[in-house]
DNA sequence: TGGATCCAATACAGAATTGTATCGAAATCT
DNA sequence: AGATTTCGATACAATTCTGTATTGGATCCA
């Protein structure tokens, strides 16, 4: 085997990444291995395997799999927020809010599909560890009162009633996270239209 | 240490517990092991302590911790399958159907909370093994055909438009699967109404 | 430039897990 | 009763996993 030549004008530019950057890539990896194999399955060898580094990067990283597990719904959590921000704003500027929120709700992104697996592995891993349970509880008060917000900004009247507002929080998201399940168990399923969206329709109708 | 005596005068009844209860008892033990550590977390071990025997036991039986946790899930689906047809009878002759089959449906048995756990448990499994998938794909769809049956009895007229009847099932699963999930990651909600209830009677009143 | 520090890679020991081979007591058959 | 079969228990070998200790190259600082 020949070495391949090294470019050798190019400054040393660094060859090894930043610390950051391999606890992100090893979240990364995580969030790879926890999705194909579970919490369990995923050995801290396989984990690092996908993330492209050794296990001395991990312990060096984190204090075991479970901090790692967290780190990573910690990250999940982050971008589940922002993107509910996102579609707050948006919402507000839309001709039919309602309707803009469930089809954008619904949206089945491959990607969305794939967290949808982890999110419902830490659930299970949360229903089983009550330290875990009350991290995913307070993550989740946390989503229900962004989608608060947003049902706020479309009917302020719901403000009067803080208890009806809860109760359609939890439909949708309910009805959310069971449609999930659905499309992930039948993907023949995707062309249709959302279950929330049916629902919000009727609800609001009446 | 000295040897416990014997009762010499009882009949010398089987000490050796039938295949069939052996196996019984294996299942048993998984439901109990993968409840509290997870399919990959709970080591064929650890199954066989919870169920009282040895591996030898295990090995004579199934072929691997796939089978067993096959097996396992379809005795919960037989049973479900059983707790599904017992409403639908009982919900024929209630006052008012509607409320009766929500008020069922929630039902938070301690034991039903349980099972939920196995349910999603098999869920994560099945997202990531497609033989799997099929399984519970086959199962759910099961599941939901008899609970069509238990609409059609509470609704003659939906089996005009089995499209709307496919919906409308499809939502009270979402919706119960959903709520357990609310329940078991916030058992404060216990207390609280049916989610299901609330958007039954929306839905059929509208 | 030289030394100190950082940090991922590697080596290693111990524990856990799996699957198979074997054993022996109990049940069944003749 | 004696022989045979059944099947759970035990022993064992091979593999995998975890966590720690050590190493060596890269980076930072003076």
């Amino acid at each position: 085997m020949i070495e391949v030549e090294r470019n050798v004008t190019q400054p040393p530019r660094s060859r090894r990444p930043k610390r950051e950057e391999v606890r992100a890539r090893l979240i990364e990896g995580a969030m790879q291995a926890f999705a194909t194999k579970g919490f369990s399955g995923a050995s801290i060898d396989y984990i690092c395997e996908q993330a492209g580094f050794s296990r001395g990067a991990f312990y060096s990283n984190f204090e075991d799999k479970d901090a790692l597990f967290f780190e990573m719904y910690k990250l999940r959590t982050d971008r589940l927020y922002a993107r509910l921000n996102r579609i707050a704003s948006r919402a507000q500027k839309a001709d039919d809010p309602l309707a803009f929120l469930a089809a954008e709700l619904r949206r089945p992104d491959e990607e969305e599909l794939k967290w949808d697996i982890l999110n419902k592995e830490f659930i299970v891993h949360a229903l089983r560890h009550t330290a875990a349970r009350e991290r995913l509880l307070a993550s989740r008060e946390g989503s229900k009162a962004r989608l608060a917000d947003i049902l706020l900004t479309l009917r302020p009247g719901l403000a009067e009633t803080p208890e009806t507002l809860d109760r359609f929080c939890r439909i949708i998201i309910a009805l959310h996270e069971g449609e999930l399940t659905q499309l992930g168990v039948d993907p023949s399923l995707k062309g249709q239209n959302s279950l929330l969206a049916d629902v919000a329709t009727w609800v609001f109708l009446a």
